[in-house]
DNA sequence: CGTGTTCCTGACCGTTTGGTCAAACTCTTT
DNA sequence: AAAGAGTTTGACCAAACGGTCAGGAACACG
C-alpha cells in the first residue's frame, strides 16, 4: 500500500494516475457522488487495484485534497508587502481568476467539500488556511492603516476575490447558460469588471 | 400520489414537512449524499409514506427546486428602473446578504445543485433566469450609458453580487473557520464591506 | 535461472439504497 | 354505521456500493 511516498515506477504512474481520476469524478460528483468504480475506471485501473494503492474511498479524496490545497493558497501568498498595494491586490486578483479558468475541477473539489460542510479538510481550514489569512489581514490592514489604499476590512476584502473568481469556475455552468450564446470570452470580460472593481474599492481619495 | 395540488389537509401537511425535511437534508449533502431514510426520519414519515407523496427521491429534489426557485430571484426582480441606480443596486445587495444569512439552506441547495452541473435544473437557468438577467442586464446598461453609474458590464456585475453574497451561506463553514474564534456579528462586517465595495465600484467620476 | 517482491484480478461479501406491494388502518361522507 | 376514499406500514426486492481475499502474473535482482 501507497502509506509512505510512491517509491516504484509503476506506483508513481498509477498514484497519479488515481489522483488525476478521482479529481475528475470527485470534483464532478462530489465525495458521496463518486464511486470507485468510476474513479477506476478513469484511471485505467481494476476497483481491487485501486484499493491495492489507497486504502479506501476516503483516503484518495483525503490525499488529493492534501495534495492539491498548499498549490491553490500559492497566489494568496505570492501578495508582496513590498509592492504597491493596490497592482498587489489586483493582481492577486488576477491570478485566482486565472486559476479558475486553468484549473476549475480543484475549484469545485474544494466547493464540493466545503459547502456539505468540510468533514474532511476543516482542521486545514481552522489550521494553516486560517494563518495565512490572518498573516495577510496584517498586511492590508497595515497597507490601509497607511494611507496606501482605502480603508477596508481585509478578511471580507479576501473572502470577496475568493467569492467572485472562484465563482466563474464554481458556478461555471450558470455562467455560461446565462452568457449563452454570446460570451465565449468571458473569463476577459471578467477579467476587466473584477479589475475595475477591485481598484475603485481600494483607491485612496 | 400528488400530482398536482395538495387537496386535503393531511395531504398539505405531509407535503410540507416532505419539503422542509428534503431542504434540510438535501442542501447538507446534496442529492447524491442524501438517503430517502434521512429524509422520512426528519419528516416524521415512513419511508413507504414518503414515496406515497413524491414518486421518487428525484421527485422531490425538483418540486424542492421549483418550489424555491421563484422566491430565489424576488430580490433581483425588485430592482427597479425608477430608483436611484446606485442604491437600488446596493439594495439588492443588502437584500441578496440577509436572504444568504436567513435561507443559507436554500442557497447551499442551488449551490450543491450548480456546482454539480446543474443536471436537474439547467433548463430553468437558460429559461426563466436568463430571461430575468437580460432583461436587468438592459436596465443596469441604460443606467451606465446615461452616465448615471460607472461603466460597468451588467452580467459581471451581477455575477460577483451572487459571488460575494451567497459565500457566507455557501461557504459558511470555510468564513467561520477562518472568523474564529471573534466575528460573531461577521455579517454586519459583510454589509459594511460590500455596501462600500459596489459604492466606490459604481459611482460616477 | 530462480526466488522474493510487487502488482493485479475474478469472485465474493455484507450493507445500504431507492423503490414496491399487499394489507391494514383512518378519515370523511352519506 | 357502512362504504369508499385516502393514508400508513412491515416485509420485501434488486441493484449498487465499498471493501476483502486467495491466488496468479509480472517484475526486479542475485
Amino acid at each position: 500500500m501507497a502509506a509512505g511516498k510512491p517509491r516504484t515506477r509503476i506506483q508513481q504512474k498509477n498514484n497519479a494516475a488515481i489522483l488525476e481520476a478521482a479529481l475528475e469524478v470527485f470534483s464532478a460528483h462530489g465525495f458521496r457522488g463518486a464511486t470507485l468504480d468510476q474513479i477506476a475506471r478513469a484511471a485505467g485501473l481494476s476497483k481491487p487495484n485501486l484499493l491495492y494503492y489507497f486504502a479506501s474511498k476516503e483516503a484518495i479524496h483525503v490525499a488529493l485534497l492534501g495534495a492539491l490545497l498548499d498549490n491553490w493558497l500559492d497566489p494568496l501568498r505570492a501578495l508582496d508587502a513590498r509592492g504597491d498595494p493596490v497592482e498587489e491586490i489586483v493582481g492577486y486578483v488576477m491570478r485566482k481568476l486565472d486559476m479558475a479558468r486553468a484549473m476549475p475541477r480543484e475549484s469545485r473539489l474544494f466547493a464540493n467539500e466545503i459547502v456539505q460542510g468540510a468533514p474532511r479538510i476543516l482542521d486545514k481550514i481552522k489550521g494553516p488556511l486560517k494563518t495565512l489569512v490572518d498573516e495577510k489581514a496584517v498586511l492590508i490592514r497595515g497597507w490601509a492603516g497607511a494611507g496606501r489604499i482605502a480603508a477596508v476590512d481585509p478578511y471580507h476584502l479576501i473572502f470577496s476575490i475568493w467569492a467572485t473568481t472562484q465563482h466563474y469556475a464554481d458556478f461555471d455552468v450558470q455562467v455560461r447558460g446565462i452568457l449563452a450564446p454570446a460570451g465565449e470570452a468571458h473569463f476577459a470580460d471578467a477579467a476587466t469588471f473584477l479589475s475595475h472593481l477591485y481598484r475603485r474599492a481600494l483607491a485612496t481619495p
